[in-house]
DNA sequence: GTCTATAGGGTGATAGAC
DNA sequence: GTCTATCACCCTATAGAC
């Protein structure tokens, strides 16, 4: 518990989160923390240690921002034709805001799949259970004859698919596209009102 | 045109394919590449100079893979409701093969966009002509009153999504639903049938 | 062609002055 | 707390023996 400069910690933090979510934990070089924080690299030991600490702080809270919001709203009870647009809305808006975290989080992920899984334990999200739920309302939604027969992760995987991958390749189709910054993100915000009618369509019996 | 060792050169391109692609290159080291070919690091000069140059190679390999097959489909005259499931057809059957070239692909166009118009278009593919292709058989399609308004661009990337995002976060999702490679493979397969239809009840009028 | 040895520069981490 | 200087190791690349 040492008395540390708080502003500091945080102009660090900063910079380490932009380096590392653009860049990756291999890509990312100490001085370009520092760089970006205007210090110079012992301080970032002084504050943190090591870069895998430093890492890890940042890894933890883009993986949470990542698992959290999308793990309550596939947990909870809403009807599933809520649940989709919900879980659309809450994705595009939220990753709007942090383009470069899907790429961050399951290209680390992509490295280090053994620790993945207490990892999603630990932010109270539990796969499992989330599967269940989904399934049992395809289930019913099935038998009222309202949805085509499909299994929940088919679906699931879908919704994300469909939510995720724009920004994992954003970079990619901003090229194909002619788009800048500002034009890929009015191309998303046109999607979330599209995207929720277009799963429906395609699983609606 | 030295003369060399077909042989050797080539157990050190699949010992760098294989490296290059699941670590991407600022994880990959030359000393990986030699213990995965059986050879010392000199030898890995010794033909190809520098890890940038044996880079190059792997990522123009690749790089075609990622978007030549893709790229003749959706530029052939193809009617459009032949194209999608001519699409994703492909891009499950060769993916499936080639799991990690998606991340390995993106991630590093991401690193490097600049870098990108110009290769796509060394590979034989324009994106405008492709895109201003799809657009025409869009508004055909539309006014026959087959299918709902939508512009080309987001059913692209729609299609493109359903089909890539899968492979992009494999690792994460064989965690989630605890399937081992064969059964994350059986998944994708039975995919196949399912997402041309899903994706076409999605846009259908 | 293939190896061992080593140069040369980068990179994370620490020591110590202020 | 913050800096400069520096260590120790890692990693790419080259030299030179065989």
């Amino acid at each position: 518990m040492t008395k540390i400069d708080k502003t500091t910690e945080e102009l660090i933090l900063n910079a380490a989160r932009k380096i590392f979510t653009t860049k990756g934990f291999a890509a990312a070089r100490m001085d370009d923390i520092a760089k970006e924080a205007g210090i110079n690299r012992a301080l970032l030991h002084y504050y943190f240690r090591s870069k895998d600490k430093m890492f890890d702080i940042i890894f933890e809270e883009k993986f949470r921002e990542f698992f959290m919001g999308v793990g309550l709203i596939l947990g909870s009870d809403m009807p599933l034709f809520e649940k989709i647009p919900a879980i659309i809305e809450h994705e595009l808006t939220t990753l709007a805001k942090h383009p470069d975290v899907p790429m961050f989080v399951i290209g680390e992920i992509s490295q280090n799949p053994e620790k993945f899984l207490q990892r999603i334990q630990g932010v109270g999200v539990n796969p499992k259970s989330i599967s269940h739920i989904l399934d049992k309302q395809i289930q019913a939604e099935y038998k009222k004859g309202t949805i085509k027969k499909i299994d929940g992760p088919s679906l699931l995987i879908n919704i994300m698919s469909l939510a995720i991958y724009p920004f994992i390749a954003k970079n990619l189709w901003q090229v194909v596209f002619e788009m800048d910054e500002h034009d890929y993100l009015k191309f998303i915000e046109k999607r979330k009102k599209e995207l929720s009618a277009f799963i429906i369509d395609g699983i609606r019996a």
